[in-house]
DNA sequence: GTCTATAGCAGGATAGAC
DNA sequence: GTCTATCCTGCTATAGAC
């Protein structure tokens, strides 16, 4: 990863960090990774990040930022495009072998502080909303067809994509593209 | 944590190492964590298991023991038993706010040695090929009813439990409940 | 804002006594 | 098989020059 000339350098960091997390884990990752990866010394990264700490939670704020302007992009699209659109997360996640951030960090949540366990459970419960509510226009207008409660529908897809990350590490890399187009196959009303 | 009379030595490490892993994940628990935990020191830690990679093989091969051990006292039930079987494992991963092995492991596969990969790939896929039997067997004597494939739904119901044992730790754990019974009341035959 | 230099600590691992 | 003592490495973080 290089330093893009038209990025900060703290942008840069957390883009870096962000990559290093869902590839190797936060508790695994150091100053000193970032630092050969930007051409910067260790010393100034302290400089824009204090804290390691500062730095996780700098990153997790970049996805909720992300997470919503994908959400404000898409908002007059139809729900199919909506939950396409949330897909393509986990598409980009899995085509460079990482995993999603909340998955790398959930299971390291005993090892990180307090600040970066917040955070976090303000992205989870923003994808879950967000979900949701794609899920419930989709029954509205017919665009989807499932049985159980909308919020509960969004927990089956979402630990779909967050598993599968994780799992086709192990098993086949292909697997992500099968759950993805299954999903979107069975959410589709039957025409009798 | 305390060493049971009944086990070995290294059989208690094994335990103790696996409940670290699934709490805190590989690269944060440390020898220190299980010398506190059992009263040995460090250094007789190292006596068992030479690296901290030896131990964590032999830690994913106790999974698959236990694994084919309840697959074969499970051989004669139900498929529902079987599944619920199954699923027993994760009530117990959740029931202490732990994750599931495969889960920690696969978001740290980056920075764990070849043998740690190799035999947490023999974990998953052993899993993948039992979840894919019952299913297989549960359909075929019209206990299951289901569309996609057997392999596919079994790696559809495998994300769930995998992703909502670290999901739950930020949205609700009572989540984990519920997809548990969601996904067992969506796969019975529609009665019409 | 980035550097050099270093403090201070914790980790995995080993040697050798008992 | 467990102990004490120690090595070596790598980490986060800080001080102070430029």
């Amino acid at each position: 990863m290089q330093k893009n000339s038209l990025m900060t350098t703290r942008d840069t960091i957390i883009q870096v960090a962000d990559h290093l997390i869902r590839d190797k884990g936060f508790n695994a990752f150091s100053f000193k990774d970032i630092s050969i990866a930007i051409g910067i010394k260790t010393a100034s990264i302290h400089y824009h990040f204090p804290t390691k700490t500062d730095l996780g939670i700098a990153t997790i704020k970049g996805h909720i930022e992300r997470l919503e302007a994908l959400k404000a992009e898409l908002e007059n699209k139809s729900p199919l495009t909506k939950l396409e659109g949330f897909f393509s997360i986990y598409s980009a996640v899995k085509s460079e072998n990482k995993v999603c951030i909340v998955g790398s960090l959930a299971t390291d949540l005993h090892t990180v502080e307090e600040g970066i366990q917040k955070e976090l459970k303000v992205l989870a419960e923003k994808i879950l909303e967000w979900v949701t509510e794609i899920l419930e226009e989709g029954k509205a207008k017919n665009a989807f067809a499932f049985q159980v409660a909308p919020r509960t529908k969004a927990l089956l897809i979402i630990t779909n994509m967050l598993a599968i990350v994780q799992l086709s590490r192990l098993t086949k890399a292909d697997d992500f593209t099968l759950l993805k187009e299954t999903i979107i196959q069975e959410l589709k009303p039957k025409t009798e």
